[in-house]
DNA sequence: AGAAGGACCAGTGGTCCGTA
DNA sequence: AGAAGGACCAGTGGTCCGTA
């Protein structure tokens, strides 16, 4: 019955993007002409797993191996791209990648409304529920496992923007791939923690955008060890217990 | 692993309480006089549960139907007790019940510091995880269905405890059982509630030591129910939604 | 009857691994 | 090979209901 009523809501309320949006809003790094890229690749997308040639008039791309009809349909992989720069070919850039955490939180906002509103418990972060109503509403292209893997990317991406972006364009021109440049986030991002006392939960639940998102595991585990290192040759008692700093 | 290195944590650190106390702490709402009653009441429990008659000296009261071994132990059930009243026979006081509100809160902040030692997630409320450990530290007399249970009578207990005590004083006097005071607890919760704009998570979370348990169901349920009832008289639109107040 | 709590269950966080 | 995501799994929040 809560499902059921999850179901109607979806169904009005979630807007598409906007269809024309403003060019000049391009440089604004909120995702203003992302909107529109998004927006075509959306088309692409539908043209394909209908199947028929497109009635609406567009530039388009590729077009070869459109015969089958209900194939299995996947997101095209992400390449590392620079800031602004979109994806060419059946590939996704990286400020798509950042504006499916945006959606997220647009989504995690509207079920959280919902959940006020009907005096339920209410999530707090981008939850297993938060997923199955981005589905419903028909974002099917954002699921769990693709969000978990890189919102350490996200994070580096909303901390320091400008270490993200340099990060971006150093892997791009270097020609390495989606992979390479995620492995690369890390380190960045424990340093970042190191200047804030190791606390990454802290600095995660500090950012308004960035306290949505649970922890990634991998991240905790690196920051964990770095301070076990760093205090090691910081500290004369190497079996004592790691103590806090208390600034 | 994990759980093997809990294990190993769990048999030392884990005082238990003081045997011996100073009486003059008596009055001051912390439970101080209540650690002495408790040890009183934990060496009849002990006693009871070997099956031997006590080999220290004690103050008794039942000793009847001592002869099983291996029978089945519960603890004894609540009765309805002013403040500071030590329940007689084998019943167990509503400042006992309070107090192992404090117990699961102390054993969190255990669990918290092993989480924050090992770099693990670190839990806010008292989980699974918590109830488990206090189990493992030998206070198997604590869990899960019983602390929610009560939630709520120790929230009133914490958010006012002049009402709390008039409440039970009131009760007591009536003769009523536990479960017709714990119903009681829920109305002047509400009308807490109803004072702070209804959002009753956010006086959970402001609360320093409501802040670790979850927001029971019922509870929550009543408060949105009353908002949506106080809201029908306010407004003239019956079916318009509810709007939060924002003051 | 009133009450304590073992034990169950639907849905969670987390991520592996069969897939393309 | 590199990558996207369906689907699984251990352990969660929640509380019912067989027990005493």
């Amino acid at each position: 019955d809560a499902t059921n009523a999850l179901d109607a809501l979806s169904q009005e309320g979630l807007s598409e993007e906007p269809v024309q949006q403003e060019k000049e809003a391009a440089g604004s790094g909120g995702g203003g002409t992302w909107e529109i890229v998004a927006t075509e690749k959306k088309k692409q997308r539908r043209r394909k797993v209908v199947g028929k040639s497109g009635d609406d008039e567009e530039e388009e791309e590729e077009e070869e191996e459109d015969g089958g009809g209900g194939e299995r349909q996947r997101e095209h992989p992400f390449i590392v791209t620079e800031p602004g720069e979109v994806a060419r070919g059946k590939k996704n850039g990286l400020d798509y990648l950042f504006h499916l955490y945006e959606q997220c939180r647009d989504f995690l906002i509207q079920v959280q409304n919902i959940s006020k509103e009907r005096g339920e418990k209410c999530p707090t972060k981008v939850t297993n529920q938060v997923f199955r109503y981005a589905k419903k509403a028909g974002a099917s292209y954002i699921n769990k496992p693709k969000m978990r893997h890189y919102v350490h990317c996200y994070a580096l991406h909303c901390l320091d923007e400008e270490v993200s972006n340099t990060l971006r364009r150093a892997f791009k021109e270097r020609g390495e791939n989606v992979g390479t440049w995620r492995q690369a986030c890390y380190k960045p991002l424990v340093a970042i923690a190191a200047l804030q006392g190791w606390d990454i939960d802290a600095i995660f639940n500090t950012h308004p955008r960035l306290s949505i998102w649970y922890v990634p595991t991998k991240l905790r585990q690196l920051c964990h060890a770095e301070r076990s290192n760093a205090s090691a040759s910081t500290s004369s008692a190497a079996a004592g217990p790691i103590v806090g700093p208390s600034f």
